[in-house]
DNA sequence: AGCTCCTAACTGAACGTTCGTTTGGGGAAC
DNA sequence: GTTCCCCAAACGAACGTTCAGTTAGGAGCT
């Protein structure tokens, strides 16, 4: 499933250091605002070097969207270990998925920027190598805590919760007044489980009185 | 000079035009992919002939973004006024919101690029003239269903999620195997509104077994 | 050891193209 | 005649890319 190549290139000590400023360049500013120059600038070389190591521009933002995209659900795997009841992992699940995110702004972002490109075989890398662990992982945890809803649906929701409030983060700074700190993050996570666990209504109370 | 009058300009026909080519290619491409002589290819003119209506690329994109980000306050005001029950109003503006997003997707991806872009100023009219009104209404909304709750928060919540579901709906499709219909976005507006109101577990159960 | 040969890594300069923008002028309407 | 709208052409700068030439280092041979 994961899309770790056949050919597996040892990628040298050099080519990595070029896709990390490309990552934190194209995450920045996306790819038709990066020129060659830019690059080459950021690590203190010539563009033609760059074209000793990569055939060309394009081949330089899907090398570094692999880059940022690979061994992602690795680290998942020790989030959901264990046997802990379904609800415990889930908030830790939750959690991990949002730190996921705005801990890694490069990863983020350039999420968002593919998401926005609409290619369909870097949508289906990020598809592959991001999203459909935490997302499986979500539907069996969901499946067995609420086996009656679609638990597809569920894992969907919230991801797309996760998603969405790491990308509207500025704007609910200044519509909430608050800086988004670690704490506000934790806040989120907490609130997220309760939400999904629980709803936000302290019962559910049919007729509301003004 | 940038600066933002407060009285409307008339905004001739022409200009309309071109806001109007401008919005399209800008949402699709983003601003540095969409050159002068595109948006002029697109409404069959000269580069020359824009820069009689506008100063530079610059002033073309930022009167682009106000001419889609402005009214989009009227709208609202049909969905929330009448006296029903809050939890309805609530459900029927999640499916606007949803759709707001989802049946104008111009709208939907220059909210996105601007998002990414993290321009203050240009930020500041994205959460004024697209999300301040939907966020205090639904903060109003939950605070009359759920007072305990930090309806801020929750507000901050039930937007992310839209916008966050409308944004990987592309990744959902792989994900879920399924078509992004009409249908499958009313049964995220439903399963929203039933996740808000009162979670997705059946009913909380402390303990969960295996 | 010294010498040759090879290759990877890089440089400086340039290629042709496209960029945002400006200029000068032409034609229609008043 | 002035004003508005637009065009063809051009400006310099920046773009992605290429290319001949220069290093540095190691392998192989004597």
């Amino acid at each position: 499933m994961s899309s770790v190549d056949l050919t597996a290139p040892p990628l040298s000590e050099r080519k990595v250091s070029i896709l990390e400023a490309a990552t934190v360049l194209f995450a920045e500013h996306g790819y038709a605002a990066v020129s060659i120059r830019d690059l080459a600038r950021a690590i203190h070389t010539t563009p033609a070097a760059l074209y000793h190591h990569f055939p060309d521009k394009d081949a330089i933002y899907a090398a570094a969207l692999r880059h940022v995209f690979s061994d992602r659900a690795k680290a998942l795997e020790a989030v959901v270990k264990g046997d802990d009841a379904p609800d415990v992992t889930l908030e830790r699940l939750i959690v991990w998925l949002t730190q996921q995110f705005s801990d890694n702004p490069v990863l983020a972002r350039l999420v968002q920027r593919e998401l926005l490109a609409g290619d369909r075989d870097r949508l289906r890398l990020l598809t592959e190598d991001v999203m459909a662990a935490p997302f499986q992982e979500i539907k069996r945890l969901m499946h067995r805590l609420a086996p009656t809803k679609d638990a597809a649906l569920s894992a969907a929701t919230i991801i797309a919760l996760v998603m969405g409030y790491v990308q509207l983060s500025p704007v609910l700074e200044v519509l909430t007044g608050e800086r988004n700190t670690k704490q506000r993050l934790r806040d989120f996570a907490a609130h997220t489980k309760d939400l999904v666990l629980h709803g936000l209504l302290v019962q559910p109370q049919p007729g509301a009185h003004i």
